[in-house]
DNA sequence: GTGGTCAGC
DNA sequence: CGCTGACCACT
């Protein structure tokens, strides 16, 4: 790739002429190219800069492609020159020009890092990683590097690699850091041409277009808004969860007999198997098992696993959450920007990091203490929007079920009738132990459940739990007849779908070892499911967006947890907006039974919940 | 880097 | 029994 040219006016090398009349066709009203005719219908392009983390670095150059074959690199901010910050405003016209497509490869670092300089993107999305994200969600990584190699045969070089010990792209000589960038933005391209057929071909265009491109666009908007976060109580927090753990920790030392460190799995289980003899219940590979079931059980006959309990809960909110999140404030918006990966999971949920926002506590008193630090803008109030049950609709309309479809036509209490049922009792006279039981072989259900899963969930001998699972599906045969035609299909096809044609390779589904081959008949059974109910979420969110856009409105969509949206909103959009979100919520997918959704608000998200 | 543990859905 | 990410200890 010795053709890749770098903008540079002092430059006098060959293709230096060529690269600038490159440039002239991005830029409407420029001067004339040589092909005057030419039209710009599409840009490949890789934004490069000081750092990974878009809300906080600064754009260092930018390489683009219009064709195979050729690619240039616009240094913009290079500690040594030359660079050419003239360039920018001259991208920007092809950048938020919406006729020009646009490709690359993780546009939302991209679009989101150019935003920052005043630069917003317009136009069809054309994201590499999303396409090799849909071919195959199974895939452990879909970086350039991976996706390049596993397409392209291509081994993409690391840039760091090459230059040694350089932190940040702006360390790096522009004319080094042009093979680098350019090649980047020459691969993207390469691979659209390859991987967007490939999407066609495999019915995945749809999805592509319809939902996870306009999703793009959605999720750069919420990680740029942001949640606001009272710090101040999260101190506070923090302050008396360190008190509460001293003295926690003196009652354990004092038990125990000995100080060791409590965190230790490998010292708590010397502690309490060894010095004070408890029967272990089960093991790990590597030793002793000191999980929650064990120390609860361990707690009936001794004090001590019941403090230990007590101490991994607030020395897990402390440390993951009170301490964590105040770090992670950006100093310039004071707020929390969490990233939203959409090339992560198996199931085409998304998931979420540096915080993760979608594990935040929401039970127990101090978990509700942690929610309460999440508050909505000055006069603004929080709305949360959640939907009822939506695994189990999502399982009645796939299976067809006359019971389940029944239940939720009536908006009957799901567990209590599940428990009628296993139980053989009228509703009414269902009571809270039955209803538990109930709830945990419902979520079974949705999870593939076998006799050994269930037995662990419910602490019961697994023939007991069989008997729950063989109740249940003599009751529910459409169920039963629904799972085994899925797995049935998987083994066919070797691989299983959503509703909206997403799709998820089970590669062990015709294993010979039984656990290995149960295992992925039981992801047969969940991946459609969770799959569906997170292309249905989806779909809302892209309406809801477009509706609070095209409304004016100032209500901000914040945050997704996977069956729940958070939206940051003026008091006076509240009323409003909410018939708006139910409304969308709810008919994002017509199934055969309703979609229910729950609606709560308040200042914080503990009392939005 | 891996494994154990635990926060959420 | 499904899907995640963060923190900690330990090698």
């Amino acid at each position: 790739m010795e053709q890749y040219s770098l903008f540079n006016e002092n430059k006098k090398e060959e293709s230096g002429q060529e690269a600038r009349d490159d440039l002239a066709v991005f830029l409407p009203g420029s001067r004339p190219v040589p092909a005057a005719d030419y039209t710009l219908r599409e840009l490949a392009f890789d934004v490069e800069a000081t750092g990974v983390d878009p809300l906080s670095d600064r754009v260092v150059g930018i390489a683009l492609c219009r064709e195979k074959g050729r690619a240039c690199y616009v240094p913009l901010r290079h500690l040594s020159g030359p660079n050419l910050p003239d360039a920018l405003p001259l991208l920007k016209g092809a950048l938020e020009n919406a006729s020009v497509a646009k490709i690359g490869h993780n546009l939302k670092y991209d679009i989101l890092i150019l935003r920052k300089e005043g630069i917003r993107a317009q136009g069809a999305l054309y994201d590499t990683m999303l396409a090799s994200y849909l071919l195959n969600p199974n895939k452990p990584g879909h970086s350039l590097g991976d996706v390049s190699l596993e397409y392209l045969s291509h081994r993409k070089r690391a840039y760091t690699e090459v230059a040694g010990k350089e932190k940040s792209f702006a360390e790096v000589p522009p004319e080094e850091a042009t093979r680098y960038a350019a090649e980047d933005a020459e691969l993207a391209m390469e691979l659209r041409d390859i991987l967007f057929p490939l999407l066609r071909e495999r019915g995945l265009e749809k999805l592509y277009f319809d939902i996870e491109m306009p999703l793009l666009s959605v999720l750069i908007d919420m990680e740029e808004v942001g949640i606001r976060i009272d710090t101040g109580k999260l101190e506070k927090l923090s302050r008396e969860l360190e008190r509460e753990l001293g003295g926690i920790e003196a009652r354990i030392y004092a038990l125990a007999g000995e100080t060791f460190n409590i965190n230790s799995p490998r010292q708590l289980g010397k502690v309490l198997f060894e010095n004070l003899g408890l029967k272990p219940g089960k093991k790990t590979k590597t030793g002793y098992s000191t999980g929650m079931d064990v120390l609860e059980e361990l707690a009936k006959a001794h004090e001590l696993p019941g403090e230990v309990l007590n101490y991994r809960t607030l020395h897990k909110l402390k440390t993951t959450y009170a301490d964590a999140l105040p770090k992670l404030l950006n100093r310039k918006t004071g707020r929390i920007h969490t990233s939203f990966n959409q090339t992560v999971t198996a199931t085409g949920r998304l998931s979420s990091s540096e915080p993760n926002l979608q594990n935040i506590p929401v039970r127990g008193e101090w978990g509700i203490r942690i929610r309460e630090a999440f508050i909505a803008d000055e006069g603004h109030v929080l709305i949360s929007a959640d939907y009822s049950q939506i695994e189990l609709r999502i399982l009645a309309h796939m299976s067809g079920d006359r019971g389940l479809i029944d239940a939720f036509s009536r908006n009957s209490d799901i567990h209590a009738r599940t428990a009628s049922e296993l139980f053989g009792v009228p509703i009414e006279e269902v009571d809270a132990g039955m209803r538990r039981i109930a709830k945990v072989v419902n979520f079974g259900v949705v999870y593939g459940m076998s006799p050994y899963g269930l037995s662990e969930a419910l602490g019961i001998p697994p023939p007991e739990a069989s008997a729950y699972i063989e109740r249940y599906f003599s009751q529910h045969p459409g169920v039963r007849d629904y799972i085994d035609a899925t797995i049935q299909a998987a083994r066919r096809t070797g691989c299983v779908s959503t509703l909206l044609g997403r799709t998820r390779p089970l590669p062990e589904i015709g294993n010979s070892n039984a656990n290995v081959r149960q295992q992925a008949e039981r992801l047969a059974v969940n991946s459609p499911i969770q799959g569906t109910a997170a292309d249905l979420i989806k779909i809302a969110m892209i309406r809801i967006a477009k509706r609070l856009r095209e409304g004016g409105f100032s209500t901000r969509m914040v945050l997704q947890i996977h069956d729940e949206l958070l939206f940051d909103a003026p008091g006076h959009e509240r009323e409003g907006v909410t018939a708006m979100i139910r409304h969308e919520m709810e008919h994002s997918l017509a199934l055969s039974v309703p979609l229910k959704v729950e609606i709560g608000w308040g200042g914080n998200w503990a009392e939005a919940h």
